[in-house]
DNA sequence: GAGAGATATCTCGATGTCAAGACAGTACAC
DNA sequence: GTGTACTGTCTTGACATCGAGATATCTCTC
């Protein structure tokens, strides 16, 4: 009931409430909201990167491969699925992370169709550095919340991703 | 306290549980549910979009000019702080909207430097039919949530967005 | 064990985005 | 009024992504 715009969001579904008085904008506040939150973390997680000479798709990809496991090996399909990206798009991802030393590709000796990609030196040590300076930004950008908020908030976001995640 | 993985997040966040047990990743819990959910309604508006021949970035641009109301023009500095893109990306959309016929450029009589774009005829009902059909669609992503688990999601959203729309 | 269909990966062309910088015009202080 | 800093828009080049299709291999059925 507060007409006070509190971010850029309120002040977007006002203006629709006025020009379109006709339409339920309700679903807005929700998915606006996590549109443009993506967009700003997208921002802060470079930044985040940067100074680990990362680039966020090339730790997308490292990422999956060090939550693995050792010998922290995926296939390339199995890294597009965590990734959500096509696959001629991960193959170009690949190219160049071995390109640059992060990874290894080699033949799977159990499916001659399939390659298997795995962590360097060089790659678990940097991925690993930028996890946890990237935890301790997420940790401040949630400050704003309490434990109890935040538990609730992940409950909410799992509901609304679960019929997403589960039939794919 | 659950650990049965409902959501590729809890794999994902069970998976880092074990691999850096000395990391606290309940960050993740939320952010990575943020990106995620925001990947899945980018694919799902691109379907919305495309029997409307509209793409999203289309479908950007018009609605900001739409919600500023009659004349329903806006200068394309507006327009960018509107939509979070850089001002290329903005040029170059206009460009292809005014190439469509869904929007037009003039000068601004005001300020020599400056251009206002607005909607055409055929923008101002593209835009509308899409809209409508946007939100019907989002109304049933949200179907999962009652009216009260939608405001306390939108309510919490709200507060992380809020330091990053308000210092801009 | 042969064939049909599924699967895994890669190739290629088109495209949208960004970052940095160019350029014209405006505003403000002195 | 003149100079300096700022603002608004556009240009350019590099780059990551996607989608469609190509190729090789596997699997399952008969």
């Amino acid at each position: 009931m507060t007409e006070d715009a509190r971010d850029e969001v309120d002040r977007l579904v006002a203006a629709w409430r006025t020009e379109r008085p006709d339409l339920d904008v309700e679903p807005l506040q929700v998915l606006s909201r996590v549109s443009r939150l993506a967009k700003h973390l997208d921002r802060a997680r470079r930044a985040a990167f940067a100074e680990h000479d990362l680039e966020p798709w090339e730790f997308d990809v490292l990422t999956a491969l060090r939550r693995a496991g050792k010998p922290y090996e995926l296939s390339p399909g199995a890294l597009l699925r965590a990734t959500l990206v096509t696959s001629g798009t991960m193959t170009n991802r690949i190219d160049r992370l071995a390109q640059a030393g992060l990874v290894r590709r080699r033949p799977d000796p159990e499916d001659r169709r399939g390659v298997l990609v795995s962590l360097t030196e060089t790659g678990l040590a940097r991925v690993d550095a930028a996890f946890s300076d990237l935890l301790r930004r997420e940790h401040d950008l949630l400050s704003n919340l309490g434990p109890t908020d935040q538990r609730a908030l992940a409950g909410l976001l799992r509901t609304l991703l679960a019929p997403f995640d589960s039939p794919l």
